[in-house]
RNA sequence: GGGGGUGUAGCUCAGUUGGUUAGAGCGAUCGCCUGUCACGCGAUAGGUCGAGGGUUCGAGUCCCUUCACUCCCGCCA
């Protein structure tokens, strides 16, 4: 390509276009003034390219004035760099273009944030500024990669069999899951759409109406509060769904993609080939959470038996495990020698978590088998050889023990096990952990108001034989209901539906949904179900998280090109923001709050 | 809604036990410099110490209130 504003891009020119006459248009992302002689780095999308004027050129004295991230034209000729000059830093380092000639196309105030510098801002700035951001390295990298994540993952489904499908942004609001966004309706006063939370009923309905496999990269609009990981408002998902499946053909797809994507985008290893199903109960109590982080070794038990025992002395955890309490504990191998104030630490920000902390000791054998800390004169030699058997201790490990009800146990354990394995650096880096969560319950009872409500999602095909469900023990039932992690973040979550009408009215009607509620509610979807409904399921993976572990971030601010703060605010285009009296007059709309 | 962290020059930060006129690097402006690639050297400008109140002879520093950003909990079927 050749045009009025370039020749050639910031990365192209080699030692074979030495003496060529070209024109290159970009940023100026440097400029090193020696006086009478000038170097500026032109930067553009594609690289960076050493331009070289000196006092010898009538536009010596006018282009040394010009501000960084300035958009320039430079006319000149390829040379030669010398021996001792080369740049092996960048792709054009060999050569260099002599300006003869220059055009200021687009000019630049004062920066409000340097472009060319590592260095970290404050998030606002960045934020505002969001287009000056961009042009930094690392980030402009993330956005690209995320482009060739995406559109590599399009072209492996395209080839997989899936049609990609458009499905509506402007739907109905529905009562399950987080917060809706709503769009007022002009043209039915009082009415309100709700932006999808995910396609859901929508890919249901699509296998409904007979297309097999579908795959769509999704917007998905949740109004709940941010996280490192979260965007408030927007996200994407790779949604897809296919007919005729059972979980293993979901699976199948699944990881076969997500293998291909890893091994292509980033040089981590992959510790698992095939990803290790944990089910959800087997996960909550090894790990304390549905989302653990396999890079990490260490392993939750519970011992709540041994605070029966009248050889333990241990009062306080034998009070509390009387009323209810349960007793969990997390090893250290070979920990006796880290000093008292590795263990203090621990104990101390288990505190500051806002729990009542975490007792510790040592397994020593000195003349006998003891435990060393603080509580470790509280267990007797039998005691202590019953832990060892249940946890795997040996001489010389230590081990942490939290008491409580098993909500808080599960909670305090797990970020336990992350605290501890961080500061005993036991995380492999280098690594990407997959498995999958499986087996998760259909139904789970809200603490507050001991009402059974549906634990993920209500559209989940429930396990066993329809017949054999006991629907009186409905916190029993387990659902097709699946989740992938990947070192500790939770990429995915889908199910096998349920395509049966009456299966689905009885379970929301466990959930407290009478059969009217549900018709209303879910109009589409179950009057589609009653009109032959092929088996289906399927899985959604967080493209932006994905991304995030490829790109090697923590945040997914960073992978997201114009991402809102953490108040769901824009600050480049001042989202959200006010409307004029005709707009909500227009929406029969009257706000309460008026300035 | 709750808890933690941060807030000092355009940007990144330092600022001791409360004590004189609040500093540095980068950037900006001006000058010198023909081989740099984080060029170098010199000078100048630039501050409501997030905001408000209080304690004190004296507050960037201590106390109270408040705002902004961020991390976490709740929330996210």
């Amino acid at each position: 390509m050749s045009n009025k504003y370039r020749t050639h891009n910031c990365n192209e020119l080699r030692k074979e276009h030495v003496d060529s006459d070209v024109v290159l248009s970009g940023w100026i992302n440097k400029k090193r003034d020696h006086g009478n002689l000038l170097f500026i780095d032109l930067r553009d999308n594609y690289g960076i390219t050493q331009c070289i004027i000196d006092k010898e050129n009538l536009n010596f004295k006018e282009i040394e004035k010009i501000q960084l991230e300035t958009v320039i034209r430079i006319e000149g000729k390829v040379v030669n760099r010398s021996n001792d000059t080369i740049n092996n830093e960048i792709k054009t380092g060999e050569v260099e273009v002599g300006i003869k000639n220059f055009k200021v196309l687009g000019t630049c105030k004062e920066l409000p944030l340097p472009v060319f510098s590592d260095q970290e801002y404050a998030e606002d700035i960045r934020l505002k500024y969001r287009f000056l951001d961009l042009r930094r390295k690392k980030i402009h990298e993330n956005i690209i990669l995320r482009s060739k994540v995406i559109t590599f993952i399009r072209n492996e489904m395209n080839n997989l069999g899936f049609l990609e499908f458009q499905t509506p942004i402007l739907t109905s609001s529905s009562p399950e899951g987080a917060r809706d966004f709503l769009v007022p309706s002009r043209l039915n006063p009082g009415k309100f759409y709700a932006l999808p939370q995910a396609p859901q009923q929508f890919k249901q309905l699509i296998m409904v109406s007979g297309f097999d496999k579908y795959f769509q990269i999704a917007p998905c609009f949740r109004d709940e509060d941010a996280r490192s990981d979260r965007s408030p408002g927007e996200f994407y998902q790779l949604d897809l769904e296919m007919s005729f499946v059972e979980q293993e053909d979901v699976f199948n797809v699944v990881e076969k993609l997500l293998l291909n994507t890893f091994k292509k985008f980033s040089n981590k290893k992959i510790l698992f080939e095939k990803f290790p199903k944990i089910t959800y109960k087997d996960a909550m109590l090894k790990y304390g959470s549905d989302k653990p982080d396999l890079r990490n070794p260490l392993i939750i038990n519970d011992i709540t038996g041994i605070f029966l025992r009248d050889d333990v002395k241990f009062e306080i955890f034998k009070k509390l495990v009387k009323s209810g309490s349960m007793v969990r504990c997390i090893l250290t191998k070979n920990t006796k020698d880290k000093p008292r104030s590795f263990f203090d630490n621990i104990d101390k920000w288990a505190k500051e978590q806002g729990t009542s902390g975490l007792a510790y000791f040592t397994f020593e054998n000195e003349k006998e088998l003891s435990g060393k800390g603080p509580v470790g004169k509280f267990f007797s030699k039998e005691s202590l050889e019953e832990i060892m058997k249940l946890t795997g201790a040996e001489v010389g490990d230590s081990i942490f023990l939290a008491c409580s009800k098993q909500k808080e146990l599960e909670k305090i354990t797990s970020l336990a096990r992350d605290k501890i394995a961080q500061d005993l650096n036991l995380i492999n880096n280098d690594v990407f952990a997959f498995c999958w969560i499986v087996d998760y319950p259909m139904f789970e009872i809200d603490d507050t108001n001991n009402k059974i409500e549906f634990s993920h999602n209500p559209f989940s095909m429930p396990q066993g034989n329809l017949e054999n469900i006991n629907f009186d023990k409905p916190l029993d039932i387990l659902a097709y209901q699946y989740d992938i992690v990947c070192n500790g973040v939770e990429l995915s979550s889908g199910a096998i539906r349920n395509h049966i009408p009456n299966l689905m009215y009885k379970l929301f009607s466990i959930a407290g949904y009478k059969k009217e509620v549900v018709d209303e509610k879910f109009s589409g979807m179950i009057n589609a179900l009653s009109y032959g409904a092929p088996p289906h399921g399927g899985i959604a993976p967080g493209i932006d998280r994905i991304v995030m572990l490829l790109a090697d971030e923590k945040n997914i601010r960073e992978v997201t090109m114009f991402p809102m703060n953490q108040n769901a605010q824009d600050l480049m285009m001042n989202a959200p923001s006010e409307v004029s009296e005709k707009q909500l007059k227009e929406l029969d709309i009257y706000l309460k709050t008026k300035k």
